[in-house]
DNA sequence: CGGAGTGTAAGATGATCGTCGAACACTGAG
DNA sequence: CTCAGTGTTCGACGATCATCTTACACTCCG
């Protein structure tokens, strides 16, 4: 097997899906959920890969939390990369906008909640 | 009582609600639905007040469908108006544009169904 | 190795949502 | 008035979804 730089991990790489093979409703289903909307907002004001799934401020548990990211991963909306034992996120910002023009601002503009 | 012009009724008016006040949860809420997706197709290919509910081509009841445009009206997305026995529909287009810039367009530039 | 930390998988539970059928109210036409 | 057409409301049902608990796998560190 071919060398693996840094980060490397024996773990099951998670399952990404191109924003570009995403449908409406599923965006749209996807960005309908109180918890996530919080995910990605406190994503968006964070650098890339410098979040791990476990460090939100969000009123679950990691498991329903785990579901959470595997929704917005099959959204396109987040890329997901093991670093030693944690899994770090990054916002798929131009990939997602490139798809859904001004989706994700809406929703980052919004100062709104529920 | 007031003198009413033409077009009047004594059913009771459908309630409405002003995009200004919907949150972006409720709207995404709204538009996650494919029955109401395709009302939304459907109602922005006609012109205003000429589709009674009844009128559109979807694969549910009329129970199901009266449901339906209440969820749309909460959303401030449809306005409706009694027109002697039947209740023809209005997309609120620029109003529900100022509020959610773009979240109309790419429900209506998108060519898939699912 | 052994233990703490992190995340996923599987099963169960409760709530929400979309749907239908039936009953009801209203309108317009005969 | 009677009747057909239109739409809403209510109760019920089934499916989906968000959540939790438990168990498991993996990584890092001592």
């Amino acid at each position: 097997m071919p060398n693996q730089a840094a980060g490397a991990s024996h773990r099951a790489a998670p399952v990404h899906t191109d924003p570009e093979d995403v449908s409406v409703l599923t965006a749209l289903s996807a960005l309908a959920d109180p918890v996530r909307i919080q995910l990605i907002r406190e994503l968006a004001g964070s650098a890339d890969w410098t979040r791990s799934c476990g460090s939100f401020d969000v009123p679950v548990g990691k498991a329903a939390l785990s579901h959470h990211f595997s929704v917005l991963r099959g959204a396109g909306l987040v890329e997901q990369r093991d670093e030693g034992a944690k899994r770090v996120n990054r916002l798929r910002r131009e990939e997602f906008e490139a798809r859904f023009p001004g989706l994700l601002d809406l929703l980052l503009r919004a100062d709104d909640t529920d």
